[in-house]
RNA sequence: GGAGAGAUGGCAGAGUGGUCGAUUGCAGCGGUCUUGAAAACCGCCGUACUGAGAGGUACCGGGGGUUCGAAUCCCUCUCUCUCCGCCA
């Protein structure tokens, strides 16, 4: 969320920026917080001289008894009644003023970023960059990768219904062992380039949900254990990310850069259609997440290198990819700036979202509560950056459709130690 | 699942009703000394809100209560640890 700070002294800047985002009751919300924390400050003030007077009543009282003058101490201990009527009552409207503001800035979203295009869809993405040629295939009709998968028995959607149900595919053979060698290959990338890699665990507590934003906005959209009351986490960002919450960090310990591999959970409620033919859309995937927690002046730059080292992955695995900047309208409420990465899909003859990689700025860490001293000695919100590098499904669907060949399908060169084997028939 | 113990500042660990926002040690920061470092010595060293500032207020796991006054007493919730049981 954003901070009262930035609303109340920058608030036609605020109300500005949001309506890149299409946030129509930005000036309306945004005055009623304004007015909310005038009154939450001067109740505050009465509050605090009513409490004063109490302690230094009290104090004296201390004093009185001790020295035997129990008459006066009488007097005045009558005397802190009135006191602590009143503050009992503005203590009550406090509270009431300090959750109207907190439920206020839990539904404005992030302020994006000057180079947020405008927008309001998918459609109004700005095509930052597209690199390497499209397949084409001579002599064979392409499969789409399901097919593809049946065919040299990698992954067996059906079984996996079986199991678990729709979304949960059983991966098997070499399809198996092309998820172990993209999930090493990934991780020793990002090792190589500087990452500290985690291994976290998978379900979550709802503090943490709460630390990412996951709660309450996306309740839903998360397997939920109500027994124990934890999450299966939707992606690694999650437990990585509130290993920072309520932590202040030493300037020199920035920019954190952690890596992680983990499986993630998502329910995708409302999905339907060729969106979720095949690998497309799962409920159940790995992925490789890069955190990056920095000082503000430096978060534009470590967002710089993090789409650098995703454009890296998807060059080794020479996939065609394009890179997109996206509209305020089409990026998430909590990012100030975000790039997708998509690959083409050749069968498919469409583009998959394989990464985004996004900069929430302080919107994150305010909830979090992540800061850190700066030089000087101040204690200031830190920034939080991620990204996908990568999600694998929509990867080996790429993959798959791209490299087949009338007799198999090619792996490409940096994958071919990882996977013990350079082609799949 | 059963039984017990506990939750205090970055960490360790005192504190059982009145200058306690909290003793002390370690870590950290600044200084003296030193060619430099270490050691020793001296000083500083929680967070948030509020105030121009001086200062004020709140916070000793969360919530509630008793009291003029609560880290300290009572209730309640949560979590952690130990032992037993079960188990990868």
């Amino acid at each position: 969320m954003l901070t009262l700070k930035q609303i109340t002294s920058n608030r036609d800047e605020v109300v500005r920026r949001l309506a890149k985002k299409h946030f129509t009751r930005a000036a309306e919300l945004i005055d009623q917080v304004i007015a909310l924390d005038a009154d939450r400050r001067s109740t505050q003030k009465e509050l605090d001289s009513k409490l004063a007077a109490v302690n230094q009543l009290s104090k004296s009282i201390g004093v009185l008894m001790q020295t035997g003058k129990k008459a006066e101490a009488e007097s005045a201990k009558a005397e802190t009644a009135q006191y602590k009527e009143d503050s009992k009552v503005l203590s009550v409207k406090l509270d009431e003023l300090e959750l109207a503001i907190r439920d206020l800035l839990l539904q404005i979203p992030n302020l994006p970023q000057d180079g947020v295009p405008e927008g309001t869809g998918a459609e109004d993405n700005v095509v930052e960059k597209q690199v390497g040629a499209i397949p084409t295939f001579e002599g064979f009709e392409a499969l789409p990768h399901w097919e593809l998968a049946k065919k040299y028995d990698l992954i067996d959607f059906e079984l996996g219904v079986k199991i678990s149900g729709a979304g949960f595919p059983v991966y098997k053979g070499k399809g198996a062992r092309l998820q172990r060698a993209l999930i090493n290959f990934f991780l020793d990338e990002a090792l190589n380039a500087g990452y500290l890699e985690i291994m976290p665990p998978t379900v979550v507590n709802a503090a943490s949900g709460y630390g990412t934003g996951q709660l309450p906005d996306k309740d839903g959209q998360m397997y939920h254990d109500a027994q124990d009351d934890l999450y299966l986490i939707p992606t690694a960002e999650v437990p990585v990310t509130n290993i920072y919450r309520d932590v202040i960090l030493t300037d020199k310990e920035l920019p954190i850069k952690n890596c992680a591999y983990t499986q993630c959970f998502r329910r995708e409620a409302g999905s339907y259609g060729k969106d979720v033919r095949g690998l497309n859309r799962l409920h159940e995937f790995s992925k490789i997440e890069i955190v990056r927690i920095d000082k503000p002046e430096h978060s534009a730059a470590s967002h710089k290198e993090m789409l650098a080292h995703v454009e890296n992955l998807l060059a080794k695995l020479e996939l065609p990819y394009r890179i997109l900047r996206l509209c305020g309208g089409d990026m998430s409420f909590t990012a100030a700036l975000c790039f997708d990465f998509e690959t083409y899909s050749a069968a498919q003859q469409r583009w998959l979202e394989v990464s985004s990689v996004s900069n929430f700025e302080s919107y994150q860490a305010n909830r979090l509560k992540c800061r850190y001293k700066t030089a000087d000695g101040k204690t200031e919100l830190c920034h939080t950056l991620n990204g996908s590098a990568l999600a694998l499904p929509r990867i080996v669907a790429t993959l798959l459709e791209n490299n087949q060949t009338a007799d198999g399908i090619r792996i490409p060169k940096a994958l071919i130690p990882y996977c013990g084997f350079d082609k799949i028939d």
